[in-house]
Order: C-alpha cells, then sequence, then structure tokens
RNA sequence: GGCGGGAUAGCUCAGCUGGUCAGAGCGCAUGAUUCAUAAUCAUGAGGUCGAGAGUUCAAGUCUCUCUCCCGCUACCA
C-alpha cells in the first residue's frame, strides 16, 4: 500500500491576486505545505514545492476597473504583497510563479490547443448579454439590475449582494451593462466545454475505489460530485483579461481561470527546472496538492479530467483539503476587511513568524472548521513555546555555560533511564514520519513538542544543580544528554518552526543535521563551544493582544457603520396619491400560527382582518416562533393578489421592517385597535 | 427540504478496519522543586462519547430516526 516514491512533487493552490493573503490562507493551505516539503527535504527526498499567483479572472478586471487601474497593477500589486508576505514567514516554495509569465501563457495555450486539435473539446454556442456599446460580451457579474428577490438595484448577474440570493442574468429586472451603462443585447457566443461526463467512470475508480485513505471532506464531495453525475463544462470566456483562446476566429476570448489556472503549477514547475517533465509525467512522481475546500472540486475533479484529456501526466496521490478558520468566532471575509492579513501582522508583530507557524498549525481546520482567538494566540504563546519550549533549550544552555563555561561536557557511563529517556526520542520520530505523511500535522506537532517536555522532565528528574555539589562527574553527562535532545529539537522543529530550529543551531553553533539523524547521542561532540544563550521566545502581555483585539473591534465599527450608511436604500420613484390608495392596509389580528413544513423561514399565519379570517404565508421563522406571534396585531396589505406559496393560498401581505442583513421585524398599532382599522 | 462535513472532559482536539477507547494538550486543584522567561516536575478532579432505537456475546466505533452547528443549494408576496 505504501508505495515508494522517486520524488515528489507538492503544489499550493494558487492564491488570487485580488487581495492579500490571511491567516485562513495559511492554515488551510500553506503552512500545511511548507511543513511537508521541509519535513522531506530534510529526509533527503527529491521534493519541488510549487506555487505562484492567481492573476486571471472577472474579479481583477471588476478591482481594477473600480480602482481605475488597469488588471496587471492590480496583479503587479497582490503578486508582491503576497510573494513577499511568504518569504517573510518562511514559506519556503521553490518558485513562486505567477500566471501572467510568458511561460504560462504558451503552456496554457499549448495545453488548450492539444485537447483542440484532438477533438477533446466539444463546441457549442448559446447566448450571451453583449455590451454593444463597450463591444464586449458581458460576465454575469458585469450585469447590474435590479434583483427580483429584494428589489435591491445594484444586484450583480450572478449574485445579489445584499440579499445573498444567487441569480442569473436573465432574473435581474432592467439589466444594464456595468462597462457602459447601456442596455446589453442577447447575442450569439460560442465556447468550447470540457466534457467532463466522458472521464466519470475513470474518476470513479480513481477516486472511490484507488483512494478510500483521502479525507472524508473531500472524498465525500467528490463522490457527491460524481454520485450527481458530471456535466461538460466551460473552458472558454468572453473576456479580454487572459491567455486569448489559441484557436481561429476565437478574438476576445479567453481560457476560463479554472482552465488557466491549475495548468499554472505545469508552467511554474517549467520556470523552476529543464526537468519539469519528469516530476509530472513520470508514476515514480507523487503529486499532492494542498488547497481549501473550496477547491475540492477543481482539483480531484475538473483538473484530472484536464490531465486525463491531455495525456501523459500522473494524477494527484493526495489532495488534503483543509477545512476554514474562522477569527474570533466570525467568518473570515475579505470583503468585509475581517482578517488577520499576513502581511501586517509580519510588521506588527516582528520576530513573531514561528509563533503565528505553530498557533496556525495547533489550531489548523484539519477535520472542521476552527476558530482562531488572540487569547489562544496568547495562551499557546506563553504556556507551551516560551514555557515548554524555550525554557527548555534556555535551562539546557545556561547550566551549560554556568557550570562548564558553553563547552559541551564529555559523556560518562549512560544509566538505564539515560537509555530510556534517548530511546523516547526514535519512539517519536516514527510517529512524527506517520502523522505528517499522513497529512496530519497538528498531530505531528504535538509529537515534536513532546522533545522539550523530555527535556524538562531529563532535567527535572536528574537534578543536575544538586548533583553538582555531590556528583560532578555524574553531571557531565547529564547536561551531555541535555544538549543533545536541544539538537535533535533543532531537527524535529524545523519543519515546523524554522527561524526557531535555526536560532537554536545558531546557539550551539552547529550546522543543520539530517532528519535521519533524529535519536542520536552523538549530535553535538564533546569539547565543541556553544554560542551564547539567548531567549528564543518571549512572554506576550496583554495590551499586546489588546491592540490586536481593538483593532478588530474598530474593523467591526466600521463595517457596521458603512453597511449602515450603504444599504439605507434610496427613495423610489414617485407615487400618485391614487395609486397610494389602491393599497388596502389593514391591523389585523394574528389568531393562530404554525411553522410550514419542510421549510426554514417559512409561517403559516391564520388572521382576523376585520373583513374575514383567511391565511397568509410569511417569511418570518427565522425572527418569531409560532407561540410569538398569536393575539398579536399586525399591518396587513389585505388587497394583494393571492399567491400560492408551498401549496397554501396566501391571501395578503404581512408588513414588515427589513434592515440590511435581512432581518424582519413585525409592524404593529402603538396601541390595541379594532381589526379591520384602515391604514393610510 | 436536498447534498457534503461536524457534534467526545471547562477550552482545542485524538480515537483507523467494533472487544485496555474512555484519551492528549491547555486550563484547574494539590504536592515537589529552584538550573530556567514565577518558567519546571509529579499527582488528581472532570465526560452516561449530541438524543433515541436497532444489530452484536461486545458500539464514540456499524444501521435507522431525530436535534443542533458549518458550507453549498431550494423555498422566502
Amino acid at each position: 500500500m505504501a508505495k515508494e516514491f522517486k520524488r515528489y512533487l507538492v503544489t499550493s493552490a494558487l492564491p488570487y491576486a485580488n487581495g492579500p493573503v490571511h491567516i485562513g490562507h495559511l492554515a488551510g493551505v500553506y503552512i500545511p505545505s511548507d511543513i511537508y516539503v521541509r519535513y522531506m527535504r530534510l529526509k533527503g527526498r527529491d521534493v519541488i514545492s510549487i506555487c505562484g499567483s492567481d492573476e486571471h479572472g472577472v474579479p481583477i478586471t471588476i478591482k481594477a476597473r473600480k480602482e481605475g487601474v488597469t488588471p496587471q497593477q492590480i496583479v503587479d500589486r497582490y503578486h508582491n504583497i503576497i510573494k513577499n508576505s511568504f518569504e517573510g514567514l518562511g514559506i519556503s516554495f521553490d518558485i513562486y510563479s505567477r500566471t501572467t509569465s510568458p511561460t504560462h501563457a504558451k503552456t496554457a495555450s499549448d495545453f488548450f490547443r492539444k485537447l483542440y486539435d484532438e477533438g477533446k473539446f466539444i463546441e457549442k454556442s448559446s447566448m450571451q448579454y453583449y455590451d454593444e456599446e463597450a463591444k464586449t460580451f458581458l460576465a454575469d457579474r458585469y450585469i447590474v439590475g435590479t434583483c427580483p428577490r429584494c428589489g435591491y438595484d445594484r444586484a450583480y448577474g450572478d449574485q445579489c449582494e445584499k440579499c445573498g440570493s444567487t441569480l442569473s442574468p436573465d432574473e435581474l429586472i432592467e439589466p444594464h451593462s456595468a462597462v457602459s451603462g447601456s442596455v446589453p443585447v442577447k447575442r450569439e457566443t460560442k465556447h468550447w466545454y470540457l466534457p467532463l461526463d466522458k472521464y466519470e467512470s475513470t474518476l470513479r475508480k480513481w477516486i472511490l475505489d484507488d483512494h478510500k485513505e483521502w479525507r472524508s471532506n473531500v472524498y465525500g464531495q467528490c463522490k457527491s460530485w460524481l454520485d450527481g453525475g458530471l456535466q461538460p463544462r466551460a473552458v472558454s470566456r468572453d473576456l479580454d483579461w487572459g491567455i486569448p483562446v489559441p484557436v481561429e476566429g476565437a478574438e476576445g476570448k479567453v481560457l476560463y481561470v479554472w482552465f488557466d489556472a491549475p495548468i499554472g503549477y505545469i508552467s511554474a514547475t517549467k520556470d523552476l527546472t529543464p526537468d519539469w517533465e519528469k516530476y509530472w509525467k513520470d508514476g515514480e512522481t507523487k503529486l499532492v496538492h494542498f488547497i481549501g475546500k473550496d477547491n475540492i472540486v477543481f482539483h480531484c475533479i475538473v483538473f484530472p479530467s484536464m490531465l486525463m484529456a491531455h495525456g501523459g501526466y500522473i494524477l494527484p496521490d493526495n489532495v488534503p483539503a483543509n477545512e476554514f478558520l474562522n477569527l474570533e468566532g466570525d467568518k473570515i471575509s475579505t470583503s468585509r476587511n475581517w482578517a488577520i492579513w499576513l502581511h501586517e501582522y509580519l510588521e506588527e508583530m516582528p520576530g513573531k513568524e514561528d509563533v503565528l507557524r505553530y498557533v496556525l498549525c495547533a489550531n489548523a481546520p484539519e477535520t472542521k472548521d476552527n476558530d482562531f482567538t488572540w487569547k489562544d494566540y496568547q495562551a499557546r504563546n506563553n504556556n507551551e513555546l516560551v514555557a515548554i519550549l524555550g525554557n527548555f533549550v534556555n535551562r539546557a544552555l545556561v547550566l551549560t555555560k554556568k557550570y562548564y563555561d558553553g563547552v559541551v561536557p564529555e559523556c560518562g557511563e549512560l544509566t538505564d533511564y539515560d537509555r530510556e529517556t534517548l530511546a523516547e526520542l526514535s519512539t517519536i520520530k516514527a510517529s512524527i514520519e506517520n502523522n505528517i505523511e499522513n497529512y496530519r500535522f497538528r498531530e505531528a506537532l504535538k509529537d515534536a513538542m513532546n522533545f522539550a517536555r523530555i527535556g524538562n522532565k531529563y532535567l527535572a528528574d536528574t537534578e543536575a544543580w544538586k548533583l553538582i555539589k555531590t556528583d560532578p562527574e555524574r553531571v557531565k553527562t547529564i547536561l551531555y544528554i541535555a544538549l543533545q535532545i536541544t539538537a535533535n529539537l533543532s531537527v524535529v522543529i524545523e519543519p515546523f518552526m524554522p527561524f526557531t530550529a535555526g536560532k537554536i543551531l545558531n546557539m550551539l553553533d552547529m550546522p543543520k543535521f539530517d532528519w535521519e539523524r533524529i535519536g542520536s547521542v552523538d549530535l553535538i561532540p564533546a569539547g565543541h563551544k556553544i554560542g551564547e544563550p539567548s531567549l528564543l521566545f518571549e512572554k506576550i502581555e496583554d495590551d499586546v493582544i489588546q491592540r490586536q483585539l481593538d483593532k478588530l473591534e474598530a474593523v467591526k465599527r466600521a463595517n457596521a457603520a458603512a453597511e449602515a450608511a450603504q444599504n439605507i436604500e434610496p427613495q423610489k420613484a414617485s407615487l400618485s396619491f391614487d395609486e397610494f390608495g389602491k393599497a388596502d392596509i389593514r391591523v389585523s389580528t394574528i389568531l393562530a400560527a404554525e411553522r410550514v413544513p419542510k421549510t426554514k423561514k417559512l409561517l403559516k399565519l391564520s388572521i382576523d382582518t376585520g373583513i374575514d379570517k383567511r391565511e397568509i404565508v410569511s417569511g418570518i421563522a427565522e425572527y418569531y416562533s409560532p407561540e410569538d406571534l398569536v393575539g398579536r396585531q399586525v399591518l396587513v396589505l389585505v388587497n394583494l393578489e393571492p399567491r400560492e406559496i408551498k401549496g397554501i393560498e396566501s391571501r395578503g401581505m404581512i408588513l414588515m421592517a427589513a434592515d440590511a442583513s435581512g432581518k424582519l421585524v413585525l409592524l404593529q398599532p402603538e396601541q390595541q385597535i379594532v381589526s379591520g382599522a384602515v391604514v393610510g
């Protein structure tokens, strides 16, 4: 089962270059992948780590338009921020490329062309919106209109940001182009589709039969897709930002970003090494994609289908997708600025790269969504990094300094206890290997920290500071071993905390050790003079944490203010008195209320309108429970045309006030009044 | 409602193919200790493993039903 591979090709999801990288990205993708490749390198394996910016696609063009700059300027800006911040955190890609590179343009173009020439695509024409003024087809997001659900007048063709409904451009009321403002017309356009259904049976066997070891979230989602039946998927778009479709008569068309981006892994590899083919096309290579859960389908279904269609490429051996990380209880959101941005963290918390790496790995969302809190960050730093890891190293070095002036003492006869302690290191080594190779990084990190725990225990049990007075010979052996444990520690923590590993080696004045030497008792020779001890980690005080919390609090307030300001709907078109008079609004009393079965939001209300008793279905179940409503007076538009909802005829509409978040509040008369009283 | 994931000690999580699986780290309590950033070491309290039913000699571990949380999706005049 555990096949031995000759080499490893590790990819990390390409960050989309319309914003910086935040802790969610790190915990989900980049820290796990970096641990994996650093470990492989220490093992001496042939491994390369590939990443780069994903720089095409509609959102980047929209952002550019909004800011009045070119898409190229947008991607240049974020590519640099992202690349630099990754370096700052010690994420050790062998190459960090970008999909606007010339190599990529050629690679992606050739890839497409080969599939095209071999008839692997389906050509299909369809009617799409076209902006005659700007002479361009419009992506769904470029069409703006009034949301048919909530009436918001700036809804996009794919989604209404106000009520969250998923839309199609056809549903928009009064659609117009976001580019020129003109009314778009439908025009025929041709696109190419990759028939995923052709690869369904192969995918099914490959994933469902041969990769049962994949994480349940990944396996489950793939199964769900495969069971639902795969559909041909468009691989081109009408857009002027991207890789041109390399086919005659395809002017104005580019590769769809999801076709383009994964090929970026291949082109980045080409930029890295002329030997790229052995990594992509040799069955002895193990390909691993590190991604977040939002990317599962593309890396497990779409990209493999592309690779199969092309032929000659290997498929991923595993796709360890993480779930999402929340921040202080709320979803991380780029648009709401609810995030800890890596580049800001590096500036505000200098020297604390490994603290972030440690916390994000220890609390990584490997099996379910997790929460990052500053309080937890502080606790893990103070109670684990400072108290256990930093403290042990400091004890060992300070004692050596004190007793032997920093010269590693001779090792005498080992006691059984010494031997048992050292044996534990080898046991843990095996456990770490097993955990990392099975993508259980938080567990592996816990193992690594046990080296420091063992060290602390060893020092406490042997009590060198007492023996120094009675048995100084024995103390030499004790400190010799304590120093060897320290050296061992520098190796095991390197994948997780490379900066700290480097500091330890620096203090020991020793070069880096290979992974396989873990468990050895002779990493540092007797007689070697160690360097000056200094602290590896510092306690983080409350005020530092409070400052970060205040910063987040300010974001929250700013969001609330912006939302309130932005979401007050503009006044609607004016209305004549007669028109208003047609609306018949009455005070009514709720007689009974019950949930409509099989719905989340609907209540069936029996009401007394004064005119009659009738039933109304209303979408307020999330805000009011049936018991709360009985006996209440509300305002009802009674002469609204009846409408059937969930098989119930609803006659009228309960009037409610709604805020930007969609929260609903009933309106009721300020005093009790007879049912049927006219409102107007 | 549909699909997927999750629900295990105060907190964050391990528990693979059913039989030392009732665990770890942090927190907490008590004791020990002083080489060390009041840092460490030992011991202990703590959970009817979301609820109910079933299969089995035996179930966090398998089956069914239900509840709650997250994501996508549907309904929401």
